[in-house]
DNA sequence: TACGCTCCTGAAAACGTTTACAGAGCTTGT
DNA sequence: ACAAGCTCTGTAAACGTTTTCAGGAGCGTA
């Protein structure tokens, strides 16, 4: 691969102006400048992004580390963090940690290493390994998504108390008295706010619940909402609606009713969590409480190069609202079955 | 960020010595070994990425270019390939060219620049800006998913004219005679192939057959599928299937469908084509034609280390079979409505 | 002519590694 | 006692950039 130096070569000129052509830094006279743009094109000249990073001290790179590539909820933010980032001249790394904590934290020394300007994290779990290996570094992060406590950084997030509340809640106008709440995962502090604010609602309207929560986490979100659905609809007195605190559980979930030869929404009603594209286009469509996916992914983008530009020690934590979204999924009480 | 040279002044020996230790190459002794070890620990010491790359020569990264990330089955694809290669010890960098040529081929620059090790490609459209690039700087590529001609590299696909040859006779042999087929994409080789595959199976058995290609390349496949499906429905004779040579699309001709009032599958069969794991959620569950997609992720990051390794001039083309898999969307025909 | 500008250019150091080379201290066999 | 061969260690060059610094050329002014 050619190298700065070939140019300087072919051109006639020394190392230093090559660079200042390149980096349009300098003056450089017209007949020079000429020259050395027609040698980078002759021989196909590309920088050398190490070399480059290693002199600068930046890499222009930004790591991006997430629970689950293949999913998605997370698949959208990455890619409108990914959008957002490419405007500003910025490259993302993704990892996906896969849900699991060891991974996680290996790929975040994986970004130290690469010495990324900046990382955007939503975490796994409540295990902070990952973050120490940051703090070293002193690299700056954002979180999303999943709130953790006592880390120092930029947060971005939605308010998933207050959302789990308003889920509880559409349901519970709606005439349900008996309802199944699926959580997709124990550790995480999301799935726990969630929780929390639709068992806050139904305790508060007296309305019989049940849930469930896996046992371990698990990659197979689909496959978590079926099974938990299925052990609901086995209780008595059985829900006569379940509330997924995941769209993708919720999915699950519908598919387990229709299996068990209930219609949606007339015997069951479902609702889910996150507001993915694609559950408007479900059958019947989805009832969710939306993320605004596409902001959180900017705003955390925005944040990040704010911290790294100017050193800040003030921390911001940006919540933003959920939405409800009422679609065909959920329906009125018709009385027991 | 503590240097290699930080931790020879703490442990008392020479830079030599600290790289020897941390890269496990050549004789240490077991005492400054354990020094070494003690002062990494001490400073947090992680190795910097681009100054090991620039002296090395090799980045130990690998590219991974797909047209869109917020999809299924790229999603999926980018999600094997990241398992596979994490295992080597490759990083992963995924770069989503969003089905537009330009920024397909500014990727390809920048992981070029990056000095990636290898790349792995699911090229866009037939443009081939990008392949240049990494032609020029000499790194190896494997093509996956959608076949190109000319272009020297490894390539892994599957057989995307007998999948939509296939697809087309599971819905003849349920008895319908009048099929629409949805599909997305005019200006890559993979739909071409389905596409042409199921037209040849349409025509040797008369089957009355009407056929939807978008007209401007999009990210928005569920509503291109939602309103290819509306176009087709009112066509006269109306089909009585329709197979979509995405599911992603035939997601949003079920939903259209249903829209207009149509019974899945009694009054309109929908199948589609990729296998993603979501189809075996729907409701009805999607009859597809279903591709080997983690088996495509590990053979095409196979390749590409094995081509990176020792530099090959013979390129294989892997052909991976595609499997029919009939659920709950499709049905036989029950006469004109 | 001498001086002080501005504009342009090149030499050389630096970024953090890896590695070729050479030397020092051993052991071993003669 | 000495050569030869180990094993261990350090010095210094190299990877491809960017950037500081100094100096030369040209020009207007005193």
């Amino acid at each position: 691969m050619a190298t700065i130096k070939d140019i300087a070569q072919l051109a006639g000129v020394s190392l230093a102006t090559v660079s200042r052509v390149i980096n349009q830094t300098g003056n450089v006279s017209p007949a020079l400048r000429e020259q050395v743009l027609a040698a980078v094109e002759a021989l196909n000249y590309q920088p050398n992004a190490p070399a480059r990073s290693l002199r600068r001290r930046e890499t222009r790179l930004i790591g991006v580390l997430i629970p689950q590539l293949n999913h998605p909820f997370f698949g959208t933010l990455a890619y409108s963090i990914e959008r957002f980032l490419f405007e500003k001249g910025f490259r993302i790394m993704v990892c996906s940690a896969e849900e699991d904590a060891d991974r996680e934290s290996e790929y975040a020394q994986v970004l130290v290493r690469q010495r990324v300007d900046g990382a955007i994290v939503a975490p796994t779990g409540l295990d902070l390994a990952w973050a120490e290996h940051f703090a070293h570094a002193r690299i700056p992060i954002v979180l999303i998504d999943r709130d953790l406590p006592g880390v120092p950084a930029n947060r971005v997030m939605v308010d998933n108390w207050q959302g789990g509340y308003q889920g509880a809640l559409h349901l519970i106008a709606l005439g349900h008295r008996h309802i199944g709440v699926i959580s997709a995962s124990r550790h995480s502090q999301a799935m726990q706010d969630r929780l929390q604010g639709a068992l806050q609602a139904l305790r508060d309207h007296n309305v019989v619940h049940q849930v469930y929560e896996p046992d371990v986490e698990t990659l197979q979100q689909y496959d978590l909402g079926f099974h938990a659905a299925l052990h609901l609809l086995k209780q008595q007195p059985a829900p006569s609606a379940i509330f997924a605190l995941t769209d993708v559980a919720a999915i699950g979930a519908m598919h387990a009713a229709v299996r068990e030869g209930l219609s949606i929404p007339d015997q069951l009603s479902v609702m889910g969590f996150d507001g993915i594209e694609l559950g408007a286009y479900l059958i019947p469509a989805l009832t969710t409480v939306a993320q605004p996916i596409e902001q959180l992914g900017n705003v955390a983008a925005e944040l990040l190069l704010k911290s790294i530009s100017r050193a800040q020690t003030e921390y911001e934590l940006v919540v933003l609202p959920t939405q409800l979204t009422q679609r065909a999924s959920t329906g009125a009480w018709r009385g027991a079955r």
